[in-house]
DNA sequence: ACTGACTGACTGACCAACAAGTGAACGCCA
DNA sequence: TGGCGTTCACTTGTTGGTCAGTCAGTCAGT
């Protein structure tokens, strides 16, 4: 039987061992110089690699660090998926999106990779598709989230995608201001997340679970 | 008398009249190409001038990026003030404010130079600490008219630095939102931005002062 | 008022550094 | 042994910054 997929040979395994070692490399060269001033050398550094193969995986600088976004950007999507989906009441589940999405820390690695993405895709049709994407589908699993709340009786919600949307803008803000201010403490962001989405679904904010 | 500030002679005039025009030149440059792609070379052809006198008044390319967001920084500084220090009861000024700060289109100039000043930030200090004094100043005029509203009893705000920050955040996060997405209407994410302020204070959306 | 020495804004050619991408050659694995 | 993953030397283009020279504007002294 001939697959539409080539064969899992030790050469093919290499070959996109290669090229996550090369996207994960990526990432951190991005992490650490930023996207704008991150060079394909360095990618190919990182990876204890010539630089010449790194066109031979990827076209162009552009394609690599595109790429490297995408999956990015399906890990975050992923992840809240994966709270959605698990066990608990809508509740716990709200309480949980915004534990794992609220920055911990002013130089926590996700919302600095998304900062710069931000900025480079203004000007980059490939990135914005990624990130709005991403952005709709983020809401969209909250939107459900909240649906199901409200169908169930456990509080009230009269405009889940309007709520999920509040909810998504002020958690970027957040995000924003813990990358850039050290001053800023996880708690009092998180605190600030957890009013706001109380607000949102009519409960006291002490009706949160506990930790 | 021999004053301590230069004669104002034709010479000086013209100096800071240079200054000025490549200050401003930087700015549309690094709207055009963005911050990350803008080149000195740009700013003096846009401003009609040869690279070398670029340096002359610059010290470097970042010094002369630096004091156009500082520039910028302070526009936008003086902007909320005048509207907090103008005539009006504080829940109209808090609305004038919402209609300031929340992006008018997807290609609003303020949010797109901000969202790539955001990301330089992230590596450079001086942008950093021009971009918290920006945010923490602006969050103190909102603060400021939520405490007025409050003490007049206008409406209710028990916490208004903390609601201040929420406002601030949620309008960046929509900032970046109608930045990168175009389908996004003004409407909607006023309107956003309004439900979320009125919740804040404790009164009926419909309160606000219409248009 | 005039002038001549002087200052400083400005030019434009230039450079050194750097970075993306190319392609021929090479050697290892199936 | 053939082809694919990989290297390395190289080309090409770009860009921030420099510098010697120029000329308009300024001002002190007459």
């Amino acid at each position: 039987m001939t697959s539409a997929t080539p064969r899992r040979t030790k050469r093919t395994e290499q070959l996109v061992a290669r090229r996550a070692a090369l996207l994960e490399a990526a990432e951190r060269v991005a992490l650490e110089r930023g996207l704008a001033a991150a060079r394909v050398a360095d990618v190919a550094a990182a990876t204890d690699v010539s630089p010449g193969l790194v066109h031979y995986h990827f076209s162009s600088k552009d394609d690599l660090f595109v790429e490297m976004l995408r999956a990015a950007a399906d890990r975050e999507l992923t992840s809240v998926q994966r709270i959605a989906d698990g066990p608990g009441s809508a509740l716990s589940k709200l309480d949980r999106v915004l534990r794992e999405f609220v920055p911990t820390r002013s130089d926590d690695q996700s919302w600095v990779l998304w900062i710069d993405a931000w900025a480079a895709a203004l000007r980059d049709e490939a990135l914005r598709k990624i990130i709005t994407e991403l952005d709709n589908a983020w809401i969209d699993v909250v939107e459900q989230v909240l649906r199901d709340g409200a169908a169930s009786g456990e509080f009230r919600c009269p405009d889940p995608s309007g709520s999920a949307l509040r909810l998504s803008a002020l958690i970027d803000g957040l995000g924003i201001r813990m990358s850039l201010q050290d001053r800023q403490s996880r708690r009092a962001a998180l605190q600030h997340a957890r009013l706001t989405a109380a607000r949102e679904i009519g409960v006291d904010v002490e009706d949160f679970p506990r930790r």
